[in-house]
RNA sequence: GCGAGAGUGGCGGAACUGGCAGACGCACUAGACUUAGGAUCUAGCGGGCAACCGUGGGGGUUCGAGUCCCCCCUCUCGCACCA
């Protein structure tokens, strides 16, 4: 006997049939409401495997949804096309940075097409293609008009390794490049930069529109932007007339400063080191730039510093305290100064006791008053203002504001915001991005080019190869330009972009990406614009979802588009994991050895191991000892899909043998989707199993299905789901669980529930099964589940869905056939089974009407044998009725 | 240290406003069908012989707590000398 199975086979024909007629193209249904879903886009470095797969199967399932229900539904995909990687690649493979590329992006269009992911390919964009960048250089010229891009000579974030300068945001918390991994330096360059600090307050309060993104992306924004409320107080200088400027959040505790701390960069520290100290003063200063980014942000290191020799003076007091510069004073937050309160502040406390500078308590908590010569930890609690002069005695979080409003008046304080946020380096001295579109003039001037002159055409130079200056500054050809005031020579900025600039945009030009008169028309950014679900890696949770917000309320500001956010909702999806398996060699003795780089992985003992001690050895090292048909093998724990690690799946290889269809529901089924899954050979087994019998079951009664269909026409056919006629129990019971099942998969739909929403559809298979074996033929009620069933799959199974859709009778896609609708007065049956408690513990279960009233609810309970034997010779103290639910005897 | 989140079977995970804990699936066990099974079907599957006990631990609220409140523990992620 032969039984039904899914066919991989049948994939081809309906993504074809879904290309030749448009179903998911955007603009379908001019006058239906709209749906913008998206997912970030790829940086196309190779054939796609399934943990990308993840990513697009999400969005996939959801643009197929919303299609359902009737909305019209942008879906755009495109390629983050310019940055560094294809730049090293081509290098290696001796190609061009273009080649590469674009071959890259041509084999995971394949992989995409044979998924059968579909987008709307009428709005591809290509990053590294000048119809795209020819508005990415428009928008730079936006922010110049605009004042938000300026060029600066700054200390800048240098990767020795890439040959380039990095964003702040690209350097991580060790210092080291987010890409090239090497250890950053610092330099002093002229560099472009986007004033995204001017936007520092909006990106932060802005954040509480945002209800559709995940809190934590909201608090590492947050975080990043890291505003602090305070003040900025002048320090005088003892025989000078300059002063210093500090920052404090915390001016109630300026009674207590007993010295001030300038960072080793600090322009005055020249100036203020007296000749005695000059010697030491410069070594520290040399030692501090020397060191690495880690090195000076542990916190874990001991205080160093050195003292100038110079007295600042406490604008409070008139007393002279001395000035030392340290290297945990940062100067790039700030002014760069501190005043230092040790008894207030832990760093300050831990630096006086360095150095045995003077601890002076100024504010005392609950009525205490420690001795600042024996406190122990510094005292941050708020407290009673004392050693305050005129403030003594007052609340301190009054009297710091006090403070600030006295020295105000005679401008030696005012009240100040800081943030931890910095100005966007865009410059980037490599090739492969989008030419600055900027013009230096002799005399050192800069202007930017026409409009009417873009785009700056990236030239198609050989030798692209960085050494430490843009590679196009070796284009003649690029470099000389003419003035397009004056008729000059001028030359050209060398620079190209941060390819964030690229991506920070690109979901704009999706609403109009063939546009060639202008970056969009109004209509169409309004259209489609914001979007309304955005799903993509929590690793662009700082980087790219920040500046992309920044890029967009620029626009705003600049009247092109309707909303200074865009993106309403954010899903941050999990990643897909899989086990890696290493064959282990077995000796004639019995005993398994290693290979070498399992060994250097891990640090297995080079040697011959009895399989018990390779056991034993494999799980100290959190990998487990795997035996089949007498070869073993070690295996680690899952690891995320990557080239690198050598485990993942590709695409195109596996949709071609199991189907696109069985990779989305393993993907989906597994885990919810914000979770990291482990994609098994046990989970595609499963995935198959219920596809199989999907196609088992209907399949056998396709023509069943069809024929009644027609008989009764599309109307009344599915109006047998809300009718309850005469049915048997396990009728009543298929016809409650299809009811249930279309509202669970609506709601879970909706909420990127898709484990829940397929558990649910596996529900109903196996419902459907119990009922047809139970009825022995395909009653009307099962026919319209069956019916029913391929459009609750379509989200997750789209070319199942299609054959099934097809074989019941429908005609054109299921993805018109409009999603179901469940009747609530379905979902419960006649009579339904409450549960009897004694003391809050399940007792009994009886079948009562669905409607019994309480009364006779109490009644039932009371009457219950197992209730009365356990009441037995006890008061009965009250009775619980939850109608519907349970019946609970207290006694 | 600060911030966000999570602790439920052997595993992934369910559980709406407090109302049958463990849905669905994987793995596993037994049986059936088979030349064969790593296919398929049937049954079982938190612990305990049982009364009962079970959602990280301890208290509390409630007729009733995985869910609410208080205290504690552990883990994951992000940030971290930010004045």
């Amino acid at each position: 006997m032969s039984t039904l199975r899914f066919d991989p086979a049948i994939e081809p024909r309906w993504r074809e049939f879904w290309k030749r007629e448009g179903i998911f193209r955007a603009g379908r249904r001019p006058s239906a409401p709209r749906r913008y879903i998206l997912e970030m886009f790829p940086y196309p470095s190779g054939d796609l495997h399934m943990g990308h797969g993840k990513n697009y199967f999400i969005g996939d399932a959801l643009t197929r949804y919303w299609v359902m229900r009737g909305y019209d539904v942008l879906h755009p995909f495109g390629w983050d096309a310019f940055g560094l990687p294809a730049e090293n690649a081509a290098i290696k493979y001796r190609t061009h940075p273009r080649d590469w590329t674009l071959r890259n992006i041509a084999e995971s269009k394949q992989s995409l097409d044979i998924a059968g992911v579909m987008y709307d390919w009428s709005r591809e964009v290509t990053t590294c293609e000048p119809d795209y960048y020819r508005w990415t250089q428009w928008l730079f010229l936006l922010l110049y008009r605009r004042g938000l891009a300026y060029r600066a000579k700054a200390t800048v974030n240098w990767d020795p390794v890439d040959q380039t300068v990095l964003a702040n945001e690209q350097v991580d918390a060790t210092g080291r490049s987010w890409r090239s991994g090497a250890l950053v330096e610092k330099r002093e360059l002229a560099q472009w930069f986007f004033r995204i600090t001017a936007y520092a307050e909006r990106l932060l309060t802005d954040l509480d529109k945002l209800d559709g993104w995940p809190e934590k992306v909201k608090a590492m924004q947050r975080n990043w932007i890291g505003r602090s409320e305070g003040a900025e107080v002048e320090f005088g200088i003892a025989g000078r007339d300059e002063r210093i400027t500090v920052f404090t959040t915390r001016p109630d505790t300026l009674f207590g400063a007993t010295f001030l701390v300038l960072a080793p960069e600090h322009p005055l520290v020249a100036e203020l080191t007296t000749p005695e100290r000059r010697a030491e003063v410069d070594e520290y200063v040399a030692q501090a730039r020397r060191r690495s980014e880690i090195d000076r942000q542990s916190t874990e290191r001991e205080k160093t510093g050195v003292a100038l020799g110079a007295r600042a003076v406490n604008p409070v007091n008139g007393r002279e305290i001395p000035i030392w510069i340290a290297d945990y004073v940062l100067m790039g937050y700030g002014t760069g100064a501190i005043m230092a309160v040790p008894a207030h502040d832990q760093r300050d406390l831990e630096f006086a006791r360095a150095f045995g500078l003077p601890v002076e308590v100024v504010i005392a908590p609950r009525g205490e008053r420690p001795d600042g010569a024996t406190l122990a930890a510094a005292l941050t609690d708020d407290g009673v203002m004392v050693s305050s002069g005129r403030f003594d005695g007052q609340d301190n979080r009054a009297a710091g504001r006090a403070i600030v409003d006295w020295l105000a008046e005679s401008g030696r304080a005012r009240p100040k915001v800081t943030y931890r946020l910095r100005d966007w380096l865009v410059s980037r001295q490599r090739y492969w991005g989008a030419p600055i579109p900027m013009l230096h003039r002799a005399d050192a001037t800069i202007v930017p080019v026409p409009e009417q002159d873009l785009p700056v055409v990236l030239p198609a130079i050989e030798d692209f190869l960085p050494r430490g200056k843009s590679p196009l500054a070796s284009s003649d050809a690029f470099v000389h330009a003419t003035d397009p005031e004056t008729g000059e020579p001028v030359q050209r900025d060398t620079d190209t972009m941060d390819t964030f600039v690229d991506s920070s945009w690109y979901f704009l030009r999706y609403a109009d990406a063939q546009n060639q008169e202008r970056i969009w028309d109004q209509q169409a950014i309004t259209r489609w614009m914001p979007v309304d679900q955005y799903i993509g890696g929590i690793e662009h949770a700082i980087l790219h979802l920040l500046y992309a917000r920044f890029i967009t309320k620029v626009l705003y500001d600049a009247g092109l588009v309707p909303e200074d956010e865009p993106f309403r909702a954010l899903f941050t999806q999990g990643m897909v994991q899989r086990r890696v398996t290493t064959p282990l060699e077995r000796t004639a003795g019995g005993t398994l050895v290693a290979p070498e780089d399992l060994v250097k992985a891990i640090g297995l003992p080079d040697e011959p191991l009895a399989p018990e001690a390779m056991a034993r050895a494999l799980r100290e090292r959190s990998h487990a000892l795997v035996e089949r048909d007498g070869s073993f093998a070690a295996q680690s724990g899952p690891v995320t899909m990557s080239k690198s690690a050598g485990n993942g799946v590709p695409m195109g290889p596996f949709v071609r043998e199991h189907g696109s269809d069985v990779a989305r529901v393993t993907i989906l089924f597994a885990a919810p989707p914000e979770n990291n899954m482990e994609w098994s050979d046990e989970g595609v087994g499963g995935a198959t199993r219920f596809l199989n019998r999907i196609v088992a079951l209907f399949g056998a009664d396709r023509d069943a299905v069809a024929d009644l269909r027609a008989k009764l026409g599309p109307e009344r056919f599915e109006s047998l789901a809300s009718e309850s006629g005469e049915l048997d129990a396990a009728g009543a019971a298929l016809r409650q669980r299809l009811h249930a099942t279309i509202k669970k998969v609506t709601l879970d739909a909706e909420q990127f529930g898709f484990n829940t929403a397929l558990a649910a559809l596996m529900e109903l298979l196996n419902e459907a099964t119990r009922q047809r074996t139970a009825a022995g033929a395909a009653t009307p009620l099962y026919c319209v589940t069956a019916w029913t069933f391929a459009r609750l799959l379509a989200p997750f199974a789209p070319h199942l869905a299609e054959e099934l859709h097809a074989w019941f009778g429908g005609t054109g896609t299921v993805y018109d056939a409009g999603w179901p609708a469940w009747d609530e007065a379905a979902l419960t049956a006649d009579s339904i089974e409450i549960v009897l408690q004694v003391n809050g513990k399940v007792r009994d279960r009886a079948v009562v009407p669905r409607d019994a009233d309480e009364t006779a609810l109490r009644e039932r309970a009371l009457a219950s044998e197992r209730v009365r034997e356990l009441v037995a010779g006890k008061t009965v103290r009250k009775v619980v009725v939850v109608p519907g639910r349970i019946v609970n005897v207290v006694v």
